[in-house]
DNA sequence: GATTGACTCGTACAACGTACGATGCGATTT
DNA sequence: AAATCGCATCGTACGTTGTACGAGTCAATC
C-alpha cells in the first residue's frame, strides 16, 4: 500500500516533553504514544477487536479524536503497536540458554502463548503482518538458542519458522475455539445434528473438551525432537 | 453476539427455483447463495479482504445491494461461506488411506495449504471462528486417518490439533510474509538499520528468502514422527 | 514582540453496513 | 377471474466509522 517510498516526513520522530504543561485542569497527563498504546490494549482487552474505535480511544484518554493522529498515522498503526506491545519478552528467569536450550525454548514459547491468550484479540491480529521490535526480538532469540543448540545454519530458518508456525497456530486455534458456555451448548446442539457426518469428531469430543495445554506441549516436544539433532 | 437462541426464522431455508424466470432482460441468472459465494471469492481474490464490500459484490452480481440480504444474514456470513468454500477437499487420488496413512495425511495437508495460498485472504479470515462443513470434513478425515494409523483414542485430539495448528500457522506465516518485490526492498532497508540488534535474523536472511515449502514438509515430518507411534 | 514549531481539537465528509418498507411476480386459493 | 400469499428484489435513508482540513493554543527561540 505505502509503496511509494517518498520522504513523507510528517511524523514527529520524538517528542521532547519538556514540561508537564498542565494542559487542561491539571488532571490528564498529556498524550503520548506510550499512553495511547497502553489505553488501546485496555480497550481491546475489555471489548475485543471490534470495540476499538478512534473516538472511544480518544475519550478514554481524555482527548479529542483527532489528537491521536498527530502521534499515529492511522488506526492500523494502533493495532500494530498494541500487538507488539503485548508480546514483550523479559527473558527466562536465569541465564541458562546454552546449557538447557530446551528449557529456554519452552519457556519462551509458552510465555509467548500465554501472553497472547491473556489478550485474545492478539491472535486475530497476527495474520496482518506487523513486525514490531518485540516480535523480531523473539525470533532473534529463538534463532540464537537454536543455533547454540547445534542446529546447522542451513536448517536454521526452517527450524525457526516451524516453531513460530506451531505457536501462532496453537494460539489462534485456542482463542478461536475457546467457547463460552452458551456457545458450547449451541455447538453441542449444532453438532448433534451432524453426528452421523462427523462421527470421529463427535466421538472424541474434539470441539468440546480437548486438553489444549497438554497437546501444545506434546506437539512442541515432538517438533523439537525432530528439529534439533540428538546428541 | 447472536447469543439469544430465539427462533429467528427469517432465513429462506431452501429456494425452489422453479422457473428461470427471466427476471431482467434474459441476461442475469438470478441470485443464489452459490452465486453469491462464488462471486465473493472472485472479488476477494482480486482485491483482498478490504475489497469486499456489499455494494460491490452486488454490482458484480448485477443486483441491488440489499438483495443480498435475503440470502445472507450479514457480511460476516459472506466471509464464513467464502472461507469454507475455498477449503473443499476432493480426497486423495486413490483410496489408500489405511495402507499409506502418511501419504494420505501429507496429501490432505499439503492440499490444504495450497488451497489457502491460492486465496491469500483466507489465512487472515481463519482466526474468526467459522466451522463450515468443509473445514469440519477435513478435521474428520484427519481424525479418521490418524485413528486408523494407530493413534490411541486418548491422544487423538492432541494429534489432530497439533497438525491443524501447524498447517494454519504455516499458511498464515507464508501469506503474511509473502512480500512483493517493493516490500522486499523496503524490508531490506528497514532491517539494515537494525542489523546489529538482530544479527541472527540478518545473517540467516530469515525474512528475505526462506525455503517455505521445504520447511513446511520437514516440520510436518517431525510432527508425524512424534505423533504416530513407530511400528 | 514576532516567529516558529509542537501539539490539540471542532467540523465536515465520504464510505460503509444494513433497517425499513415498497414493489413485482408466480402459485395457490376462493 | 379475482384475491391472497410467499418468495425475491431493490431504492431510500440512517447511524457509525476513519480521517482530511484547517484553525487554535502555548512554549521556546530569535
Amino acid at each position: 500500500m505505502a509503496a511509494k517510498g517518498g520522504p513523507q516526513d510528517k511524523r514527529p520522530q520524538r517528542r521532547a516533553r519538556s514540561l508537564p504543561s498542565m494542559q487542561q485542569a491539571g488532571s490528564e497527563p498529556a498524550l503520548s504514544i506510550e499512553r495511547i498504546v497502553a489505553t488501546a490494549v485496555e480497550l481491546l482487552d475489555a471489548e475485543g477487536v471490534g470495540g476499538l474505535k478512534m473516538r472511544r480511544l480518544a475519550d478514554r484518554l481524555g482527548a479529542g479524536a483527532m489528537s491521536l493522529y498527530w502521534h499515529v498515522d492511522n488506526k492500523e498503526e494502533v493495532f500494530d503497536l498494541a500487538l507488539d506491545s503485548v508480546l514483550e519478552y523479559r527473558g527466562p528467569p536465569q541465564r541458562i540458554e546454552a546449557a538447557d536450550w530446551r528449557g529456554a525454548i519452552f519457556h519462551m514459547l509458552e510465555d509467548w502463548r500465554a501472553s497472547m491468550l491473556r489478550h485474545p484479540w492478539s491472535a486475530s491480529l497476527l495474520p496482518r503482518r506487523a513486525l514490531g521490535p518485540n516480535i523480531l526480538g523473539r525470533l532473534e532469540l529463538l534463532g540464537r538458542i537454536l543455533s547454540g543448540a547445534g542446529v546447522a545454519e542451513a536448517d536454521l530458518n526452517g527450524a525457526i519458522w516451524s516453531l513460530w508456525n506451531y505457536v501462532i497456530g496453537a494460539t489462534i486455534t485456542r482463542t478461536n475455539f475457546d467457547l463460552s458456555d452458551d456457545d458450547m451448548a449451541a455447538a453441542q446442539q449444532r453438532l448433534a445434528h451432524l453426528s452421523e457426518k462427523y462421527p470421529t469428531i463427535e466421538r472424541s469430543r474434539l470441539l468440546l473438551d480437548s486438553d489444549w495445554d497438554g497437546a501444545f506441549r506434546k506437539g512442541l516436544d515432538f517438533l523439537l525432537d525432530g528439529l534439533v539433532p540428538r546428541l
